[in-house]
DNA sequence: TCTTGATCTAGAGTTTACTCAAGGATGGAT
DNA sequence: ATCCATCCTTGAGTAAACTCTAGATCAAGA
C-alpha cells in the first residue's frame, strides 16, 4: 500500500538544490537522519528528506553552524523524548538570531548614513558636516 | 601645532578591538589607507584610523567580503574624484543587504513556526497538524 | 648596559563548509 | 553482452578570513 517513488541521491539533489557531494557530506556530518540503502548500496530517501533539507537551509540562513545543526539532528534521532531539548535549542537560536538581526540593521543604518553623506557631498559639491564614526580618512 | 598622540599598532588594536595580526593582515589586503612609519619602521596611525576600522566593521557586519572592501578602500585612496564610484558601490551593497535581511527574516519566521509547533506539541501532548516544510522526519 | 616588551617580516597553520578527483560497482536500456 | 549514467568510498583540494610562529629589531626604563 505505501509506495513512494524511489528517491535516490540525484533526485534529492535536484529537489533540494544541493549537490550530491553536499548531501553525502551532510550525511557524514550526521545531518541526514533516516537514510536507508537499497540492495545495491545506494542511498534511498523519502519525500520527507526534501522538507528536512529545506528546514536545514532555514537554520543555515539564520546563521546556525553545521556543528549546532548536528546537535539538533542528533536530538531529532532520539525521538520525541528529546522534544524539550529541541525546543530549547531552537529558542536559544531564535534569541541569537534576533540579536544578530538587530546588529545588522544598525550597521546597515550607518552604511546608509554614509550613503547620504556621499550623496549630499556629490549633489551640493561641498563636503557635508562630519558624521561621527563614518570612517573618513585623509589622503596621504 | 598639530600634535596627535602617537598611535602604534598596539594602541589601535586596543581601540578597535582587532588583534594586531588582523590589522597587519588588513594592511596587506589593501584595507588600511594612509599608514605611515616612524624612524624605527613602526606603523603610525591617526585617530581617524579608529573610525575607519569601525566603518570597515559595519561593512563586514552587513556581509561585505574583504575583496569588495578592497575595492572600496582603493576608491577612497583615489580621492574625491572617486566619489560617484564609492556611492554606487555602497548603494549596490545596500540593495544586497536589504535583500539578505528579508531572506533571513523569512527564514527566522519559519524557525519560529517550528518553535510554535514543538511548543504546542509539548504542552498539549499531541502532535499538532502538519505545517508544510518544517522538516519532519520519521524515526527509523 | 642590560632587559623587557612592543614591534617588524615572511611564511605556515587553522577553521568552516564545502567541492572535486580517482577508481570502482551497479543497473536499466539496446 | 555491452554501454552509459548514476551511484559508491576515500581522501585530497579549495576559498575566505583570519591566527599564529619564528627569529630579528627597537626603544625605553632600571
Amino acid at each position: 500500500m505505501r509506495k513512494a517513488p524511489e528517491l535516490y541521491i540525484g533526485g534529492l539533489s535536484e529537489a533540494s538544490g544541493h549537490s550530491v557531494h553536499t548531501i553525502r557530506w551532510y550525511e557524514t556530518q550526521g545531518l541526514m537522519p533516516g537514510v536507508t540503502r537499497d540492495a545495491g548500496g545506494r542511498r534511498v530517501y523519502e519525500a520527507e528528506h526534501i522538507g528536512w533539507l529545506e528546514f536545514i537551509d532555514q537554520l543555515k540562513r539564520t546563521g546556525m553552524s553545521v556543528a549546532e545543526m548536528q546537535v539538533y539532528a542528533a536530538l531529532v534521532m532520539k525521538g520525541r523524548k528529546s522534544l524539550p531539548d529541541r525546543l530549547e535549542l531552537l529558542k536559544a537560536h531564535r534569541t541569537r538570531v534576533k540579536a544578530e538581526l538587530a546588529k545588522t540593521r544598525a550597521a546597515l543604518k550607518l552604511v546608509e548614513q554614509k550613503i547620504d553623506y556621499y550623496d549630499t557631498w556629490l549633489t551640493t559639491g561641498k563636503r557635508p558636516a562630519e558624521v561621527p564614526s563614518l570612517g573618513r580618512l585623509r589622503k596621504r
